[in-house]
RNA sequence: GGCGGGGUAGCUCAGUGGUCAGUAGCGAACGGCUCAUAAUCGUUAGGUCGUGGGUUCGAAUCCCACCCCCGCUACCA
């Protein structure tokens, strides 16, 4: 093995159409807190985080915010840049995909992938969704030509064109040989599975280009396409490298980590992007894994209130004016509420409550309050010197030998609560030795070796565990080691110091002692004013192409109204509603969603899907009046042709049917 | 519907055949202590381990069926 090699991370690039939100802050702490923790080990380390700018998307919301396009992303790439440091990430790259040394890479991989056939020019033709960046076949578009996705619903592009495809296809087999062969490859274990089956399902050949309109990287020699976001995205973790021309790129690649949310993970980062590494014959990262999202608790038992999911630094800041605490505090604390809170490998509710409330328990009254309760008692039996111990705890230096161990084996595996917990165990361990000890008994009855013993073990396991937390508290820990006298910072701090019992000097003065957590007062009460009324779940994670939300930048985090163009009364009248009596209805097999209506419109019959199987019961609907589009082409769904749509009122989802307010002959006209 | 994940104490979860299910965290109750940020420490909370079968000397843990929840996906024209 290459001994230069360096611990490489990446996170996803980001999206440039709006602010940082809480799942890429998850992400990328994550990926800071690997890198700082190999630093600390005496690795060299290499964190890699950027912007994805290339997308037709980030032109729209670009246009939208009537702002240039390269100054628009110049802009939010500053401020992704700018929210990253003020959280303490210390990304040691930050790749822009306008940047040239990743054009050029891009360009490279398509040259080599195209010289050795592994990319070919095709007729593509389908509609296009430009929110969604996805391609959807015919079969997938109804009449409307409106975005399948129920989410989107915006007007398709037709495009019939030809454009370059990989052959995605032809990697399926070594795709899961190689899986299978490295089981370390794709985590956690149960997404590895999820690949192989969509392995095993067909790969299918990926179309990655589009028609030139000005923003994208340019196909070589074909300058009128360009490649397509999701081909050109991944290789920023290979374009970081120098690939192929630096002389040291080696020394970074292959990554050893590719962390991402789990959205990206299945199509793009365990499938296309190894596919494209093996055309390229370069090794595959040693690792590829996908954590789950913040979830909010929507759906869940009623009663249960939650706000929406802030962002980062607003809730840093939130943290920060609640408790007292400087920024960085708070912004570490934020840090570790969202590592310890976090299930890593599932979905986890993001609650307020308990986010605050942890901050209370674990930082201000376990680890803070351990802290100063220690020092402030070093200040008050021993003038603030740190005592000469006469005898070493052996319980308590075998426990935090023991918790160093816990904490280096859970954050190999990704189990960042579980590391952090083994911390507080030492912490709790410590509390309760203070109660054991009883050193103020000690200081009364003059016990004045015993009592040095016991502060000396307090200072000592204070030390420790602010160094096994440096990786997830940076600020913090050097907070904590200035707090009993110590000149350590993160950027000296070697892990050995975790490891070894008794580095604190016996004479070392402390500082007076300070609350390095404040209590927040009211946690216990939501803030009314400060709950964003919200809904549905809030992703979290990197770089989602199916993200709904508009690309502006405010926190407005209102409905999208998808603000419908002004029709005109000819317009409309285009469109022939009439009412029908439901004679009959029944389920439609093998869709959960549809029933089959049979409706009469006036002296017509027809049948009509409609997608409102959740929310009605057939017997329920035979009889009623409802109105329908009487105009519309048809549409095959499952099998059954569908004359006509239902109209009715969609209520998060559920479909409430509309009715004349009195019974009407039927075939009446609606406008 | 397909594929995947899950249903364990009030809440969040550990726990993949065997001392009576967890030393778990939060919350709650009671008590102790006073060095400390109304902090901390102790005790308590007696939960049909989703339901019903089966395998086994023995299952929360294996098998089958069913119910419910979540994710991806197809179907709401």
């Amino acid at each position: 093995m290459n001994p230069d090699k360096a611990y490489y991370i990446t996170t996803p690039i980001y999206y440039v159409n709006g602010r940082p939100h809480i799942g890429a802050a998850l992400t990328t702490t994550c990926c800071d807190v690997l890198a700082r923790f190999h630093r600390m080990r005496g690795r060299r380390s290499w964190f890699l985080t950027g912007t994805d700018e290339q997308a037709p998307k980030v032109v729209e919301a670009a246009q939208k915010a009537q702002i240039p396009v390269q100054q628009f992303v110049d802009t939010l790439a500053g401020e992704f840049q700018a929210t990253w440091r003020r959280l303490h990430i210390a990304f040691d790259d930050f790749i822009r995909t306008t940047e040239p040394r990743h054009v050029e890479v891009v360009q490279e991989v398509f040259r080599r992938l195209r010289d050795r056939g592994d990319i070919y020019k095709g007729l593509y033709q389908g509609w296009y969704c430009v929110a969604d960046e996805t391609y959807f076949r015919d079969s997938d578009v109804g009449e409307d030509h409106l975005c399948p996705n129920p989410e989107c619903r915006r007007p398709l592009e037709r495009k019939s064109e030809e454009c370059y495809f990989f052959r995605l296809s032809a990697y399926g087999d070594r795709l899961r040989q190689y899986i299978e062969a490295n089981p370390e490859f794709l985590q956690p274990d149960f997404r590895r599975n999820e690949v192989i089956r969509f392995i095993e399902s067909g790969l299918r050949d990926m179309n990655i280009t589009r028609v030139n309109d000005g923003w994208g990287i340019p196909v070589p020699d074909d300058p009128d396409n360009v490649i397509y976001v999701w081909f050109d995205a991944v290789i920023n973790y290979l374009a970081a490298t120098g690939w192929p021309h630096a002389p040291d790129w080696e020394n970074l690649w292959p990554a050893d980590v590719h962390l991402v949310g789990k959205e990206i993970y299945v199509r793009f980062h365990a499938t296309l992007w190894p596919a494209m590494l093996m055309g390229l014959d370069l090794p595959l990262p040693r690792t590829v894994y996908a954590h789950g999202f913040w979830v909010d608790a929507e759906g869940k038992k009623a009663g249960k209130r939650t706000g929406g999911i802030p962002h980062p630094i607003e809730l840093a800041q939130e943290i920060s004016d609640l408790s007292g605490a400087p920024f960085e505090m708070a912004a570490d604390a934020l840090r570790y509420l969202m590592l310890r809170e976090m299930v890593f490998h599932g979905d986890t509710e993001y609650a307020r409550e308990s986010f605050l409330g942890r901050y209370n328990t674990d930082l201000a009254n376990d680890l803070g309050n351990l802290c100063n309760r220690a020092v402030n008692m070093v200040t008050r039996y021993f003038d603030g010197v740190v005592p000469t111990p006469t005898r070493a705890e052996e319980e308590i230096v075998q426990l935090a030998r023991e918790t160093a161990q816990e904490y280096e084996t859970a954050l190999g595996e990704f189990r960042f609560n579980a590391a952090l917990e083994a911390v507080w165990r030492l912490i709790g361990r410590m509390n309760r030795y203070i109660e054991e000890k009883t050193p103020w008994k000690q200081a009364k009855e003059g016990d004045r070796e015993e009592l040095a013993v016991t502060l000396y073990t307090c200072l000592e396991a204070v030390r420790v565990a602010a160094t096994l937390l440096a990786p997830v508290m940076p600020a913090a820990s050097g907070a904590l080691w200035r707090q009993i006298g110590l000149p350590t910072t993160v950027d000296t701090v070697r892990w050995e110091e975790a490891t070894t019992w008794g580095l604190l000097s016996p004479g070392t003065t402390v500082p007076a002692p300070q609350p390095l957590f404040p209590r927040i007062l009211d946690a216990v009460k939501p803030d009314e004013k400060k709950r964003v009324s919200e809904s549905k779940k809030v992703e979290t994670t990197d770089q989602e192409k199916s993200r709904k939300e508009e690309g502006t930048p405010p926190a407005a985090t209102g409905e999208q109204s998808a603000e419908a163009p002004v029709i005109t009364i000819d317009e409309f009248m285009k469109v022939q509603l009439r009412v029908a009596n439901v004679t009959a209805a029944e389920p439609v097999p093998n869709a959960s969603k549809l029933l089959k209506l049979t409706v009469e419109v006036g002296e017509e019959t027809r049948t009509i899907l409609a997608g409102i199987a959740e929310m009605y019961q057939p017997e329920e609907l035979v009889g009623k009046q409802v109105v329908v589009v009487a105009n519309l082409a048809p549409r095959k769904m499952r099998g059954v042709e569908s004359q006509g749509m239902l109209l009715a009122a969609d209520v998060e989802g559920q479909a409430i049917i509309v009715q004349p307010e009195t019974r009407v002959p039927s075939g009446s006209r609606v406008r």
